[in-house]
DNA sequence: GTTTGATTTTCGAACGATCGTTCGAACCCT
DNA sequence: AGGGTTCGAACGATCGTTCGAAAATCAAAC
């Protein structure tokens, strides 16, 4: 059994990549087979239809950037460090995965149905934990705020896709620190640093 | 020619209204043509094909927050205000014009040749712009990093269209006063205020 | 105000191309 | 020999686009 999940493995990272090239819906199946050097029905014997294709790909990406931060959240207590270890991993998690976060962040309305029930269910977790963090770092703000501040970080951190180049001058690191500085800075350390300190 | 014209901006307008729903390639003409009244042939009048309509909704749209951006910028002289200026311009036309920017935003890679050439070039001054503004405002940042907040900028206001509800709890005017905040707050005043004075 | 003719605008019908998917036979490995 | 794996060929559906003719609109002539 172990060559059948090399070759599924094989297949998903390779249609990642072209669905991150090119989009989902410009992909053709017929595309997926070339770039997996596999044939057009070869790949129904891995994969039950584009769509779970797409599927299969969101899910365990979503799943292990979950994790990821779940683990990376150990060992910090202070709620503030724990809001930063919580950005610097998903910056550097996507800006290692670019492929498979890019079809993640940019093709989130493409499923339907149980397929799409079931990543969303990933996402409302993911969004909680963050949710939750932010709830301790700045217990002051107002719920409203606070909920549109997450998604304005997510929109710092899952924008990368439209411009970040691994090969520039800037690397993960420093991004993830950057951005870290800029929503710390900016909405928790405002509070309680400048106006109650 | 005023009938032709409204004709037209009605087309582009129920357009935009349903690739920023669908997505423009799971959108076919004939979607277009039930949305729009028109018949499938009738909108080969006003639009030589389905790629020319994407470009004329996202130039129109492109060029008016560009110009709105430079008219909000009028009456401010000092860079942080300036910036904040641009800041709150952004936010409140994408919340008031969500079809198009979703489409500006969603749709940016869908375009080829002349048409995404021209596109990219009202796209590059618009980014042009928002350095400027930056250079002035956190003069001290090295460049990179000035170039690189100023796409995490764009990410926390072009995200909006994957989670904001203009009926929901927070107003547009509260949003970009949220994210001006994080901003200024995080790259702006983190130096000049906190280290510089 | 009606008729006429030219121009603008609309659209039913059809084209070729490409899409996702399926089927059954062939292949490979043990 | 027998089950796991591959794939050429074809299916029906849908896609963007085109064409030629009908319909609507308008201006000038009577």
């Amino acid at each position: 059994m172990r060559p059948y999940d090399e070759r599924l493995e094989h297949l998903l990272a390779q249609a990642a990549k072209v669905f991150a090239e090119a989009g989902y819906h410009s992909t053709s199946m017929r595309d997926l087979a070339a770039a997996s050097g596999m044939s057009l029905a070869g790949m129904y014997y891995y994969v039950r239809s584009k769509e779970d294709l797409l599927a299969l790909i969101q899910e365990r990406c979503f799943t292990a950037v979950f994790d990821g931060a779940r683990s990376a959240l150990d060992g910090h207590s202070d709620p503030q460090d724990r809001l930063e270890a919580f950005i610097r991993h998903h910056v550097t998690f996507f800006t290692a995965h670019m492929s498979e976060m890019k079809v993640l962040s940019h093709e989130s309305s493409v499923l339907s149905g149980d397929l799409r029930r079931k990543v969303n269910h990933i996402k409302r977790r993911y969004v909680d934990l963050l949710e939750t963090l932010l709830k301790d770092a700045a217990p002051d703000e107002r719920p409203v705020d606070r909920s549109a501040a997450a998604y304005a970080l997510f929109g710092m951190m899952n924008w990368i896709y439209n411009w970040y180049d691994p090969a520039g001058e800037i690397d993960p690191e420093r991004l993830a620190g950057l951005i870290a500085r800029i929503f710390l800075g900016g909405f928790v350390e405002a509070r309680s640093t400048v106006h109650g300190g």
